[in-house]
RNA sequence: GUGGCCGUAGCUCAGCUGGUAGAGCACUGGAUUGUGGCUCCAGGUGUCGCGGGUUCGAACCCCGUCGGUCACCCCA
């Protein structure tokens, strides 16, 4: 019989991984709620049409990246992104009619079948923050800002901001026009790809990294030659607010990112490439103050942003050091096992972090389980112990033993626990 | 979807020009009666990814296949 297998792309998280991954996500979740915003959890499904809608026909993710499935007479979709889904629920309850500002963040899986390579899966994770009904810039600069604070707590090396404007859909429009102009006389010079995206997202020329499109794009018209006022006023404003916070930033006018939705401000933040190959991107936002209108909600601007986690705990080189337990009870023979769970289930009634050794076995051989736990205290009961009451108490770290009376046995670990610093609440954000 | 590289114990890998397999780590027990981390001793597992071919004989050569990985595309 051959073993089962976790699906291609999506992958375990080990124990011995899962404390940098909650590591990134208390981080994430203390610097967002320092801004204000609030999690809001949304389905992993959705009806198919909303990420056709949000994210466009044309787009990669809803042309081949979509786990799509039919049930009954409904076509669903595993969420590729997370800021459709919170649009939909965003105008789904009537969310601006009770406040004017909505900041939302959230964290979970998202799908896309692509091949998997480095820091990029089937199933993978991204963290995330939407505002609603705040027109900008300030609030763009604001999330730029937080996302540059965000990565430097995570110990990022090599972090680069890179911001463009996109312009409205008028702007956007008209730049579109033109591009197709210039380059379909060239269209024999494109890649294949490029030749078939002049057709459908010839915006997406503009990133390829192919030197045939790079070499005709080269003096093909820029989008800020196309702007109107606004969008000009907007992107100015922008940058001084940057300039002002001394946030470190790039302006790159080739910036055009795969979703249909955004509109105006634009932006990306990359990590060293060293570490993180082909998918340096970290987080990838901009504005979409079309979009609540475009899924039939009211005219409400908004600006929101997604970081994969996958790829923060590659760049990131914070490191996962708490401690498993704080103390284990080591029952000395089969007649002290039931005094040891006792005595276990008591010491956590003070917060300890405690388990017993029922797998018995000699002193020697609980007292090497007992360090390789990483346990700071150990606490001996064996025959002598229970005839008299006593409990040996062994401080692994300081290399101390004592005998105690039974009863006063959890204050006092707790007391030196707390001493070293060593209970549950003490760990890192 | 396309291409490169890889596939030997739980993990990291060794295995010379073909003679059916090893190390380190990890794990478990022990080094005189109840005392860890260092050291020493002992212990186990492999359908050598799978299937076929060549050969007296294949982990090693050939073909296929599956899986992994990296890159392209695109993205977080």
């Amino acid at each position: 019989m051959t073993p089962l297998r976790a699906v291609k792309g999506m992958n375990d998280v080990l124990p011995d991984e899962v404390g940098r991954w909650q590591r990134v996500e208390r981080v994430f979740a203390r610097t967002v709620s320092l801004h204000g915003f609030r999690e809001v959890r949304t389905p992993y499904v959705e009806p198919t049409a909303l990420f056709v809608r949000a994210i466009g026909e044309t787009t990669d993710v809803v042309e081949k990246e979509m786990y799509s499935f039919e049930h009954h007479d409904d076509s669903l979709t595993l969420r590729p992104e997370a800021t459709a889904g919170a649009v939909r629920a965003y105008v789904e309850h009537g969310v601006q009619a009770r406040e004017p500002v909505t900041r939302w963040w959230y964290a979970g899986p998202m799908f896309r079948a692509e091949r998997p390579q480095r820091g990029r899966y089937r199933q993978f994770y991204q963290v995330g923050a939407e505002i609603f009904g705040d027109e900008g810039p300030g609030c763009d600069a604001e999330l730029i800002d937080m996302l540059a604070g965000f990565l430097g707590e995570l110990a990022v090396p090599g972090v680069e901001v890179l911001v463009n404007s996109l312009g409205g859909a008028e702007a956007r429009a008209r730049y579109r026009d033109a591009l197709v102009e210039y380059l379909t006389p060239r269209a024999a010079s494109l890649s294949a790809e490029s030749q078939r995206r002049l057709q459908g997202n010839p915006l997406r020329i503009l990133d390829s990294k192919d030197e045939r499109d790079r070499t005709a794009v080269r003096e093909a018209p820029t989008l800020d030659a196309f702007l109107d006022a606004g969008d000009k006023e907007h992107f100015e404003k922008l940058r001084s607010h940057l300039d002002a916070l001394g946030t470190p930033y790039s302006v790159d006018t080739r910036l055009v990112r795969g979703l249909d939705y955004y509109s105006r401000t634009l932006f990306e933040i990359k990590g060293a490439h060293e570490k993180l190959g082909a998918g340096s991107t970290l987080v990838g936002g901009g504005r979409y103050d079309s979009l609540v209108a475009d899924l039939g909600g009211p005219k409400v601007p908004a600006i929101g942003f997604a970081a994969g986690l996958e790829r923060l705990l590659i760049a990131s080189e914070l490191q996962a050091t708490a401690r498993a337990t704080d103390a284990v009870v080591l029952p000395i023979g089969a007649a002290a096992m039931s005094s040891a769970l006792l005595l276990a289930r008591d010491l956590r009634r003070e917060g300890i972090r405690c388990e017993a050794d029922t797998r018995g076995g000699s002193l020697k051989s609980q007292l090497r389980r007992a360090n390789a736990l990483g346990a700071r205290v150990v606490l001996i009961l064996g025959e002598s112990e229970l005839a008299e009451g006593m409990v040996q108490v062994k401080d692994l770290d300081a290399h101390t033993e004592e005998r105690m009376v039974r009863a006063q046995v959890p204050r006092i670990v707790l007391d030196r626990l707390s001493a070293a610093s060593r209970t549950i609440d003490s760990e890192p954000p």
